[in-house]
DNA sequence: ATTACTAAAACTCGAGTAA
DNA sequence: TTTACTCGAGTTTTAGTAA
């Protein structure tokens, strides 16, 4: 299907032509599309010869409904948007650096931890963590983070008490490769914990206020399906 | 922007062009659209000349990737396929007819909540409900109808009991005005259960393990806003 | 290799108009 | 009213090719 007719398809579908008829006459649809009347004219009948829609048939003229091949045309299209903004494998946050508590380096002191990350993500990150803020419009991709499978960070025992799971993903931090941690049991914050082999302040010459960028991969080719 | 460029924007962003850069020639955009590489070429110039893609700067050529304009473009395109799929006013279901359990017709038997039909759907329902099975991708739709609002049906107490609260929609059910109801303590089943001022079943003809199709109003126009 | 210009071919559009 | 035809004008595309 060319470009104008699967506009054409959209704009019928939003006019309510699924599941349809819906009152369009070829005019309307022109006025809708910023296209003459004749133009809109040719874009029905093309329509109509692939099968993407249905003219009413013994009733009067100017009533169109889509069909379920042009509802799957436009679905597919939709799975194409949805690629781009809900499934996409890399999200890009921003974030304040800001001062943690210190809780961080507690539990990144833990080898029950420690020796999951050393597996899991290839390198042995350093006792503390990077706090980032988020803000706005970007707590989306929080929740978007949040509901990804990611690398599984089981719970373990260790001094009589419990350290529960969590989960991490692969990022960068201006060119420096890090990992993002969520904990499982959620403590639904606008923090962003990031952990790496360096001293993300040091080597980046952070301070508390600063923005910066990271770029998180949700899912990447050969992902293992389950960590657990 | 005409729909070609609209293609050619999109395939960018589902090429990995945001927050890209990616790397993309022409030639293999042309590829990917199934035009010239003169005419993808003319794509990107036409893009670039608005501001929605940008093209890396310094580094060599080749590497596109697309403006928060450009993402901000993509994301109404996407609205629109999110308003004709998941926010459509009508929802289209199709069901087997099921032999209920007869706990319908006990329920609808209770003045309290014949009376709340009658004010709020405009009929006298008939003292029984016609169960309809849906099956395999549908049942998204029923998830749909479930998170919509639609008419609120108060809780009562009975008889020394409580009546729970439901959620009805109006619907139509092979030409027959009838209501969806959905009861607010949910039990996730597969069931959709239907009520009309008429027996469907005799009025229809129909028999367990026939399939009707159902088209249901979620939303409409001048819909009371809080019922509850 | 790449991008993008020119010129001609191929389309698409809208005005006029028939049915 | 409406749809949809023809045809000239304008636009877009492609091949060839320069940079």
């Amino acid at each position: 299907m060319k470009p104008p007719q699967l506009e054409a398809l959209k704009r019928i579908a939003l006019e309510g032509g699924s599941p349809g008829p819906v009152a369009l006459t070829s005019k309307e649809l022109g006025t809708l599309l910023g296209v003459s009347q004749q133009a809109a004219s040719q874009r029905l009948l093309e329509l109509l010869e692939q099968g993407l829609i249905a003219r009413d048939p013994g009733g009067r003229q100017g009533r169109v409904r889509i069909t379920a091949k042009g509802m799957e045309a436009l679905r597919r299209e939709f799975a194409d948007y949805q690629r781009i903004f809900v499934d996409a494998g890399t999200v890009v946050m921003h974030g304040t650096v800001t001062a943690g508590l210190g809780e961080g380096a507690f539990y990144m002191q833990q080898e029950g931890y420690r020796e999951q990350f050393r597996g899991k993500l290839g390198f042995d990150p350093f006792a503390g963590t990077l706090n980032l803020r988020i803000e706005g419009a970007e707590l989306t991709r929080l929740e978007l983070l949040r509901a990804s499978e990611g690398i599984a960070i089981r719970e373990f025992k260790a001094g009589g008490r419990t350290f529960g799971g969590a989960k991490c993903f692969p990022a960068t931090l201006q060119k420096v490769a890090c990992a993002v941690i969520v904990p499982l049991r959620t403590h639904h914050t606008d923090i962003l914990e990031v952990i790496a082999p360096v001293v993300l302040r040091d080597r980046l010459g952070l301070k508390d206020g600063n923005t910066v960028e990271l770029v998180i991969e949700r899912a990447w080719p050969g992902m293992p399906a389950a960590s657990l």
